[in-house]
DNA sequence: CTCTAACTGAAAAAATTTTTCAGTAAAATC
DNA sequence: GATTTTACTGAAAAATTTTTTCAGTTAGAG
């Protein structure tokens, strides 16, 4: 199924600026922000606004079609860190983070993706979501 | 050593705004922004101005005091997306993204994780951080 | 203490994101 | 293919977030 038969299965439209989007991010070998394929997609398309690009980033990202990366720079959301390496675990209804240490848990997979990809593989972002303990009992919020 | 020495020793000053911040942060159940940080730190000290966190937190993470969480909303970068679960892989010299499939390389981590902590995971982010194979060659950028 | 450079808050500027709205066009229906 | 419906569009405005600038303050070394 190609991927307008999927956007209009899901009851979206296929229209100039999710192609145009589709398209440059195909072109990129790096993530790019809204405001780079908004730059890149006008060079197709010169009409394409900035707002549309916003919009199809949010639906083709629903439409599991695009991803979304979380880079160093401008991310916001802080806790305290304990000393040490740690992993993250948030409760996707009350915002509850907790730490959780532990980097070798990784070393297996890390060591399996440097083989496959050529990588040198030096830091990692894991963070789980899911429910704490006293959201799993009350209702969907 | 105390998270005043470390700063010390690390060449900074202990200083109000960062005090305050680490104390809004103690005192948070769940990952905060620098506005909400800032409105919570008012209460604490009626002068601490915004820009100060926003430095207090570049430091203090810097420090290994606090930690930035990424979380769904607001964090820019797209990549294209292959179906279904990939974790990704970014170079941190060039910038180039690579997708690797498999969810199943955490799952005794994450059984481990939710014994621990009651947590249900439903969900993850791993991102692993390197070098590609051409930037391992290059000097340092 | 005194001194000095690392800091500070406020204001201004820059950048990003969201909202609004009148018009456009995708795709379902005829 | 024309008609109709409404999801969608770009531009402008508004809101929000982040960075820069700057004159003054203060932590901490001496
Ligand atoms: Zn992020
Ligand atoms: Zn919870
Ligand atoms: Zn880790
Ligand atoms: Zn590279």
């Amino acid at each position: 199924m190609s991927w307008e038969e999927r956007l209009n299965q899901a009851g979206w439209r296929v229209t100039m600026p999710r192609r145009v989007v589709l398209r440059v991010l195909q072109q990129a070998r790096r993530p790019l922000s809204p405001q780079e394929i908004h730059a890149r997609g006008r060079r197709i398309h010169r009409s394409l606004g900035l707002v549309s690009v916003y919009r199809a980033l949010e639906v083709l990202e629903q439409a599991g079609l695009v991803r979304r990366v979380h880079r160093e720079a401008r991310c916001d959301g802080y806790i305290l860190a304990s000393p040490g390496h740690h992993h993250v675990l948030i409760c996707r209804r009350c915002g509850r983070a907790v730490e959780f240490p532990g980097a070798e848990d990784l070393s297996g997979l890390i060591a399996q993706v440097e083989r496959r990809t050529g990588f040198r593989v030096e830091d990692h972002l894991l963070q789980l979501i899911g429910l704490c303990a006293p959201c799993q009992g009350s209702g969907p919020a």
